[in-house]
DNA sequence: CTTAGTGCAAAACCTTTGCAGGTTG
DNA sequence: CAACCTGCAAAGGTTTTGCACTAAG
C-alpha cells in the first residue's frame, strides 16, 4: 500500500507524539515511584491514536473491542493520571459527560472550540496568530500553565432546525387562536 | 444611612440589571405562553443580586432561609429556563457540580477566568481590549453568542503548597534509599 | 377550566471508592 | 515479597424524571 506524502508526515507526527507521550509517562511514573502497567501504556497509545476529543466510555469500549481486557475503572484512573501529568485535557459542556483531547508534547495550544447552544457538537477551529496571543497571557502570582477558548452560538445545522421549529410554533399559535374566535 | 456614589452607582445598575433581567424573561414566557410564575421571578431576582458565579444547590438554600419555599427541582428547572432565555451562563471545572452567572442585558463578556488546576478555585479577571477583541471573533455558517476564556495554572497558595510537598516526597524517597543501603 | 408548573421521591447518570486478588519493581 | 494496581461491585453526588396536586392564563 502506497501512502501519500501528507499521510506519511502525518504517521510520522503521529508516531513522534506517542513516542514523546510514553518518555514524559515513563518519567511522570518513575519520578513517583508508580507502575508502569501494561493497561497504562495501552491507554495513552490510544489516546494519542487520535487528535480528536473522546469519551472514556467510548475509549473503553474501543479498547474492549481491540482484545484489551480492562475495566472501566482502570481507564478513569489512567487518564487521571495523565490529566496530572499533562498528558490530556479535560473539556466538560452542558452537562454531558466529560471529554478529553491528548496534549501534544508541551506545544501550547493550536486550536480553539466552537460549540453549539442547541445540539451540543463541538468544532475545532486553527488560528494561530490568536492562540500565539492568549498563549502570553501572563498574570503575576498566577502560574499560567494551558487556557481554553470556547465560542458558543447556534451550527448551521440548528440555525436551520430551529427556524422551522419557531416557524411550525407559529402556526400552531395561530391555529389555537383561531380556534377560539 | 448614606450611601457612597460609588455604592449608589452600583444599586442604580442592580436595579437596572433586574429589570432588564425581568422584561427578558417577560417576552421569553409570553412569546411561548409560558407561565409567570412567583417562583421564577423569585429566583431572578436572587440570581440578579450579584455578578458572583454561584450553584444551584446554595441559591435554593438561600431561597429557602429567606423565606421562599420552593423545591430543589424548581430551581433547576428555572435555571435551565434561565439558560434558553440567555439570562445566564453555565460553567464547568473538573467535575465539580456546574457554577452559573447571571449575563447583563445582552453585554457580551466582560471578563474571563483563572482556574486553578489543583483546588479549582476560579477567579475573574478583566481585561476590556482582549474581550472587545474576542467578541468581535466570527464564522461563517456559525452565529457567535458568546465565548469562555479560561486560563488555567497554579494559584498562588497551590504553588506553595505543591512546593511543600514536593520537598516532602523528596525526603521521604532520600530517607527510603537510605534504609535500603 | 385547561394545561403548565410545582413538589416530592425515586431514578438515572457519570465518576469514584473499597476491597480482594494479582502483578510490578 | 511488599506495595501498588486492577477488576468488580457498590456508593456517591448531581441532575433529571414521573406523578399527583396546585395555580396561572
Amino acid at each position: 500500500m502506497r501512502l501519500s506524502l501528507t499521510a506519511k508526515l502525518h504517521n510520522m507526527n503521529e508516531d513522534k507524539n506517542l513516542a514523546a507521550a510514553r518518555l514524559t509517562l515513563d518519567t511522570y511514573l518513575k519520578e513517583r515511584r508508580m507502575r508502569r502497567t501494561p493497561e497504562r501504556y495501552a491507554i495513552l497509545e490510544k489516546v494519542f491514536s487520535t487528535d480528536a476529543h473522546f469519551y472514556i466510555d467510548a475509549l473503553h469500549e474501543v479498547l474492549t473491542l481491540e482484545g484489551h481486557r480492562m475495566s472501566l475503572s482502570t481507564v478513569y484512573a489512567a487518564i487521571q493520571l495523565f490529566l496530572e501529568a499533562g498528558l490530556v485535557r479535560r473539556h466538560q459542556f452542558g452537562n454531558q459527560p466529560a471529554q478529553y483531547e491528548r496534549v501534544v508534547a508541551g506545544e501550547m495550544e493550536n486550536h480553539h472550540h466552537l460549540v453549539c447552544t442547541s445540539c451540543g457538537r463541538v468544532r475545532a477551529v486553527k488560528d494561530a496568530e490568536l492562540m500565539h496571543q492568549l498563549s502570553n497571557l501572563h498574570y503575576p502570582t498566577f502560574k499560567t500553565q494551558f487556557f481554553s477558548l470556547y465560542v458558543y452560538g447556534l451550527c448551521a445545522w440548528c440555525q436551520k432546525r430551529l427556524k422551522k421549529q419557531n416557524a411550525e410554533a407559529a402556526a400552531a399559535a395561530a391555529a389555537k387562536s383561531d380556534k377560539k374566535k
